[in-house]
RNA sequence: CGGGGUGUAGCUUAGCUUGGUAGAGCGCCUGGUUUGGGACCAGGAGGUCGCAGGUUCAAAUCCUGUCACCCCGACCA
């Protein structure tokens, strides 16, 4: 054999080297690759049909929760963007600047920018100067409130690091941006947002969260208060899956978002946004994916079934092929979740298991082979790819498609089943320095094993004791829990500072 | 921007210390044998050795410069 079968078809193993086996999925599943612009990726039709599997289900749950969608201009103008002191300063490090508008052959023949602009244009980090021109145009008495938009677009962060899908210089993205008569109604919007977004990263990512709020340091840069949704990852460490912030009337007062009150006195209106981005394909990928490749979750896979046809001997062929034909039409005409089920016959003429490995590492849910002996069986074997590889179940042909929306919910359930278990595994109450300091510190520094994870802790509220942990160990504070009426925060004592706490907050490493 | 490292075929790389016509595996193409599992045999295509300059009869190899990328740090959805 000229290529020894390797044990796993990812190489590294999660617990050889995450990092790499990472990058290695992401290649496999053939879902995205680093392109020639630094920090920048070329997003493939698998990864983007995951994005837009996202994308069609955020969207539907942001109009039912009263929001439209627009469209704003790519390019800021620099003095709008300076406008909220607090945001400039956040973004200024990682903005794309527009300065010319041509390009010019200079004397040695090369092409070189231009005209300078007459005023630089940032092209956005993020949208809520621009768009706040606009609502400051639309917004003129408290009748037009509040505004509810959505938008879909790309953002540019000059990031120093980049790694794919988790972190790159431009990435996809929607950002909610609304405006309200009131300080309440605001602060509901900023909730309710934020809820949507755990909802959809459980029931439909297969992922568990902890949401709560950024202490002051993590806080979005010109906001008065951001909420969160923290995921755990197979590595342990924690991703930010959502962000919804209340803006207060920072950034309509900057903006000047003014209306016309009930009492006829001009009021700044209370403003939010909210984002979620391709970052989520990383998420799913580092909290479900195995040493075989992808594990996708159901409900966003862009293909659920893929029947893979075994055509052996020549006679047969043609009886295989319209028996998997068969199935596939009658699977296509299944509904699942408002869309008609995904369905694939791969009839490539490829040699022995190449293709099934191919489907494997992409992570689609189910596998069904249909061969000539399953024809005389009556069967079709299917494979789920939240089980072992090998493991195989024989189901009557009859039977499979009455049983397929079944099993693609089967394994949702199961992979958010898992998922939990394994972040509840690995989450702690620590009441103690030393304890807390060996959770989170590797017993082989020179190459840092999986360890750690989320621990809930007490802390006096001070941004000191924040730094202290930060540089020690990397961990940070990931969210504040919310009050949960059935239990009220438990007061207790910061191990950091031996101060008083008024609740444990969960802290973690973070991507 | 600081500290370290690497640039050889689409990918992974050998060769560099000690200069002498560029090698392998995977992938790709063709033909054949195979086919319930990442097949085998035979043949084939593919390289300005990151770029520029220098030393030399001769440079992937030595020297100088330069560019790019990777890892560690500050930043981050």
């Amino acid at each position: 054999m000229s290529t020894p079968a390797a044990k796993t078809a990812i190489t590294p193993r999660r617990d050889e080297d995450f990092p790499e086996w990472y990058q290695q999925v992401v290649r496999a599943a053939e879902m995205a690759e680093p392109s020639d612009v630094r920090g920048c990726m070329v997003i493939r039709p698998w990864g983007y049909g995951i994005w837009e599997n996202m994308q069609r289900q955020l969207d539907a749950m942001f109009k039912a929760t009263g929001h439209r969608n627009a469209y704003f201009p790519l390019f800021i103008p620099l003095s709008y963007f300076a406008r909220e002191a607090a945001h400039v300063e956040g973004f200024a490090k990682e903005c794309a600047v527009v300065t010319h508008s041509r390009l010019e052959v200079n004397a040695e023949g090369k092409m070189v920018p231009g005209s300078p602009l007459s005023e630089p244009l940032v092209v956005r980090p993020t949208s809520e100067t621009i768009i706040g021109a606009s609502y400051a145009k639309w917004v003129q008495s408290y009748r037009d409130l509040p505004v509810l938009i959505n938008q879909w677009a790309n953002v540019v962060r000059w990031e120093m690091r980049p790694r794919v899908f988790l972190r790159t210089t431009e990435f996809l993205w929607q950002e909610g941006h609304t405006v309200h008569e009131t300080e309440a109604e605001a602060r509901a919007e900023t909730r309710q947002m934020l809820d949507v977004y755990e909802e959809f990263v459980r029931d439909h990512l297969a992922i568990p969260v902890f949401s709560g709020e950024k202490s002051e340091s993590e806080r979005f840069p010109g906001a008065v208060q951001t909420l969160c949704i923290e995921a755990m990852v197979q590595d342990r460490k924690a991703i930010q899956a959502g962000t919804s912030h209340f803006l207060g009337q920072n950034f309509s007062r900057a903006s000047g978002i003014q209306f016309q009150s009930r009492a006829g006195t001009q009021e700044f209106g209370w403003t939010t946004s909210w984002g979620m981005s391709t970052r989520l394909i990383g998420t799913v990928i580092m909290a479900h994916a195995d040493d075989d490749g992808l594990v996708l979750p159901p409900r966003i896979a862009p293909i659920h079934i893929v029947i893979l046809p075994i055509t052996p001997k020549e006679e047969t062929r043609t009886r295989v092929l319209e028996a998997a034909a068969k199935l596939a039409g009658e699977l296509r005409a299944l509904m699942y979740f408002g869309a008609p089920l995904d369905v694939e016959i791969d009839q490539r003429e490829l040699g022995g298991g190449l293709k099934n490995w191919e489907w494997i590492k992409k992570g689609v849910p189910l596998r069904v082979e249909l061969g000539p002996r399953d024809l005389e069986s009556g069967n079709v074997a299917v494979s789920r790819r939240d089980q072992p590889v090998k493991a195989k179940e024989f189901v009557p042909a009859a039977e499979f498609a009455g049983r397929a929306v079944e099993l693609l919910d089967s394994i949702q359930q199961n992979l958010f089943e898992r998922a939990k278990q394994f972040r509840d595994a690995h989450t702690r109450t620590i009441d103690t320095k030393e304890e807390f300091y060996d959770f989170f510190t590797p017993k082989n520094p020179a190459k840092p094993e999986i360890h750690g994870g989320f621990v809930r802790a007490h802390w006096n509220g001070s941004r000191e004791v924040e730094e202290q942990i930060k540089s020690d160990l990397k961990v940070t504070i990931r969210c504040i829990p919310f009050d949960d009426p059935a239990t009220p925060p438990e007061a207790g004592i910061c191990p950091f500072s031996g101060e008083a706490s008024p609740r444990r907050v969960v802290w973690a490493k973070a991507y």
